[in-house]
DNA sequence: GAGCACTGC
């Protein structure tokens, strides 16, 4: 064996199984070579960012092995599996749960969840369901503090709880919480703008906040189930529904709703008081996405004023985190009391305490159930996580018994495909007595069916070794993971305010996410984390994921709060505030696109485009369109649904696939580039009646993104006819010929800034700012040159791209720009 | 010559 299989991360008191290693064949000398300078020149670019690399290491490393003491995992939950079902806080190991199974769902609308029973809904059965899932629930970690925190929620408006995985917390708040006196619908009179009132009835619903849609739909049925009642629309008596975008179900009963933040938001634009709740839960604060970063601002403000648009009834707020950081939470809310004048007895309708008490914040700690999970991290700096996870991989695989599958965090789906070409090269040669490995890739751009084998179980005697992007961080948890070797880095977007760009780069991951990702190992069974990193570069890690708020575009994050009345920005309540020059630019885009006023106000347009569920410029490139017709709009629709749904366009590594799909895809090219050619593929796709999966699969369309562009489709469509925009009559498409002209001049509309022309040298030049662009190679105007392009992203990743491009004429451009 | 992860009446 060559010296650079002796990599060893071992336990000091376990001998190196070098043999066994040894025994690992290494692929044929010009195959390696040649397949190793491919790799090494591609992630090249992952690793050539601002970031300073470790310096190369020597081929052998010592044999010396840190191990920190075994530590449990503190992070983590909800994790709702890609098969959309149980989400696991709620899962126990011999918990009966035949329904669940059977019951699993995806989350599109077609195929709604079915009620829990047959048409009938028989409750006798939910009821008896519900008893043993009692005995269930009785034994989660949180369950003996029910009591506790009722008690603290009678006294207090807000609290905030540090819940670990696996305490339960998603599901037992909500009912611990939904029979409490203060949790009832409550008359109040509500005083309206001329001076007179209006009586309405204020609460008697919880609200519970998730960042993915998934979470929210897998806890509503869960818990729908733990209180015996039907699910959602299912049955006017259902007290549990959910709401998430093109998926709503409730029932007039709807005591508990589970809903996504941005579907919270949306709401509080109609209905400013939250008049329907009584208490807001926003679960999984710590990932920090930017509409969590809004909820609790606003939240902040509905529980530190006076509640006027309550009749004065409060609503309780509680703020879930897996993390420990909730001093800064803490800090926030009680900010948010110090600068509101006490209030006085008799304007809390139904709160009783003592006035003092009302205003503190009660903060509650519930420890998880985690297996504990031994950390070993690399004695050296790794160069090449490619090359050292591969090693760690067959490590483990020789030394450790089975079952045990193995978690490798990387961070593209470049690096995952280099390591599971790798892999199996290695395992051909392994020796015949050792069990098998099955590689199975996860990125999110992985094809659904793919993604479904990391699921399957292994077949016997067979270790599955999982090799997965952040994906597997939050968003999906596999089963039978008991080790975790992570990379310690991530593509991480970054939006950067003053390029107006934004860049997609790997970096070093936070220490909350390094625990997060370890934390995967321990879920059935104690585990190992191997960190391809030393224990010196873990110290220097950030604490905590930087806040979305910090790395994105603002630009919508503001016109919501516009929208909802926030005229003055700057005083907001922000959890982390953006720097100024982040918001400037924000305020500068919204100008420009017309949405809001000279003054800053927010104007008719920018009312209209915020209730749109668009980036603001997309919003308006709709309204543009509208003036140009309803068969420009229609269009539009049509290629901004496109837009705003992941890529529709696959790829393949397979040489001959890819050739039939380009002769299919031939078709739908339009030489006015990326806008008319999306057109062209929705309407291709809405126009196949007959099998629309295998025309996506004819075509290398993504079936799945085409089927969101859909949904987005008929939203938008659905609003504009509310608008009046369009003509109520829902005739058959009769598709005209497009008119690429007005289309792109709508486009221009949102997109003046977002232009370059060709320069003499050839290249693209933007023309504000001047700085060198590249079409993106997925553009259909690859290698064109044209007078002057617009495109619809501008990313840096190994350079600077234009991504979603269409030809258009300076003189364009130059009218688009003077209307700003 | 290239695609981290989420999300929206």
């Amino acid at each position: 064996m060559p010296e650079k299989v002796h990599t060893h991360f071992g336990d000091e008191e376990e001998s190196a199984p070098k043999q066994n290693l040894q025994a690992v064949p290494e692929p044929t000398e010009p195959q390696d070579a040649g397949r190793k300078k491919k790799r090494a020149k591609k992630r090249k670019r992952d690793e050539s960012n601002d970031e300073p690399q470790p310096k190369p290491r020597d081929q052998e490393l010592p044999q010396t092995v840190k191990t920190l003491s075994t530590k449990t995992a503190q992070k983590e939950e909800p994790i709702v599996d890609i098969q959309r079902e149980v989400p696991a806080e709620s899962e126990v190991a011999d918990a009966p749960q035949p329904q669940l199974a059977n019951n699993a769902t995806k989350s599109r609308p077609k195929t709604k969840s079915k009620p829990l029973t047959d048409t009938k809904t028989n409750f006798t059965s939910l009821r008896e369901k519900a008893t043993k899932l009692y005995e269930l629930r009785k034994k989660l970690p949180i369950f003996g503090h029910a009591d506790e925190i009722r008690k603290n929620l009678r006294d207090q408006d807000v609290m905030l709880l540090v819940g670990e995985t696996g305490s339960g917390k998603s599901t037992q708040i909500p009912q611990f919480l939904v029979n409490e006196f203060w949790c009832r619908p409550t008359p109040a009179k509500i005083p309206q703008k001329d001076g007179s009132s209006k009586s309405i009835n204020v609460g008697g619903c919880i609200a519970i906040t998730q960042p993915r849609r998934v979470a929210a739909i897998s806890l509503a049925r869960r818990v729908a189930e733990e209180m015996g009642t039907p699910l959602g629309s299912s049955s006017p008596a259902s007290k549990v529904g959910y709401s998430v975008r093109f998926d709503t179900s409730t029932s007039p009963s709807t005591r508990v709703k589970f809903l996504t933040e941005g579907m919270l938001l949306q709401e509080m634009l109609h209905d400013p008081w939250l008049t329907k709740y009584s208490a807001v839960v926003v679960d999984e604060v710590h990932e920090r996405g930017i509409n969590v970063d809004l909820v609790t601002g606003f939240l902040r403000n509905l529980v530190s004023g006076k509640r006027e648009g309550r009749g004065g009834i409060p609503l309780k707020v509680v703020v879930m985190s897996a993390t420990a950081d909730m001093e800064s939470l803490l800090g926030f809310f009680q900010e948010g009391f110090k600068a509101q004048p006490q209030i006085q007895n008799g304007e809390t309708n139904g709160a009783t305490g003592s006035k003092d008490s009302v205003r503190d914040i009660s903060v509650c700690h519930i420890k998880g159930r985690q297996f504990p999970v031994k950390t070993i991290y690399s004695p050296e700096p790794v160069h090449d996580f490619v090359d050292a996870a591969l090693k760690i991989i067959f490590q483990i695989h020789y030394k450790e018994p089975m079952p045990g599958d193995i978690l490798v965090f990387l961070t593209g789906q470049e690096t995952v495909e280099a390591l599971e070409n790798l892999v199996n090269e290695y395992a051909v040669g392994m020796d015949p007595s050792l069990p098998r490995v099955q590689v199975l890739p996860l990125f999110a751009a992985l094809p659904q069916a793919a993604q479904q084998r990391v699921f399957a179980p292994a077949p016997p005697r067979t270790r599955k070794v999982i090799l997965s992007t952040n994906i597997a961080e939050t968003s999906v948890t596999v089963a039978g993971v008991r080790y975790v070797v992570d990379c310690g880095k991530a593509k991480i977007k970054q939006f950067r305010t003053r390029l107006g760009l934004d860049s997609l780069l790997v970096k070093p991951i936070s220490k909350s996410a390094a625990i997060q990702r370890k934390g995967r190992a321990g879920r059935e069974a104690p585990g190992q984390c191997y960190r391809l990193y030393t224990e010196q570069d873990y110290l220097t890690l950030d604490e905590t994921n930087t806040p979305e708020i910090l790395r994105c575009d603002l630009s919508q994050a503001l016109l919501n709060m516009k929208a909802r009345g926030v005229d003055d920005i700057v005083r907001f309540p922000f959890l982390t505030r953006p720097p100024r020059e982040a918001l400037e630019k924000a305020l500068l885009q919204l100008l420009n696109i017309d949405a809001l006023g000279d003054d800053g106000s927010i104007s008719d347009v920018g009312l209209h485009i915020a209730k749109l569920p668009l980036t603001p410029t997309l919003g308006r490139v709709l309204l543009a369109a509208s003036e140009h017709g309803k068969e420009c709009l229609t269009d539009v629709i049509d290629i901004i649904s496109c837009l705003s749904v992941e890529n529709i366009f696959l790829n393949t590594s397979s040489e001959e696939k890819k050739e039939a799909a380009e002769a299919a895809r031939r078709e739908l090219y339009r030489r006015e580039g990326d806008h008319l050619t999306m057109l062209m593929t929705v309407r291709a796709y809405a126009g196949e009646n007959a099998d629309r999966k295998a025309w996506a699969e004819r075509h290398l369309v993504s079936h799945r993104a085409m089927q969101s562009v859909m949904d987005v489709r008929k939203q938008l469509r659905t609003q504009c006819r509310q608008s009046k925009l369009l003509p109520r009559d829902d005739r058959q498409d009769q598709y005209h010929d497009p008119a690429p002209v007005p289309i792109l001049q709508s486009f221009l509309c949102g997109f003046a800034t977002n232009t370059a022309r060709l320069v003499p040298d050839g290249s693209y030049r933007t023309v504000v700012g001047n700085q060198t662009v590249a079409i993106h190679p997925s553009s259909v105007l690859f290698g064109k040159k044209v007078e002057a392009i617009m495109y619809n992203e501008f990313v840096f990743t190994n350079r600077s791209y234009a991504r979603g491009v269409s030809a258009v004429q300076m003189d364009w451009v130059g009218e688009a720009l003077a209307g700003q």
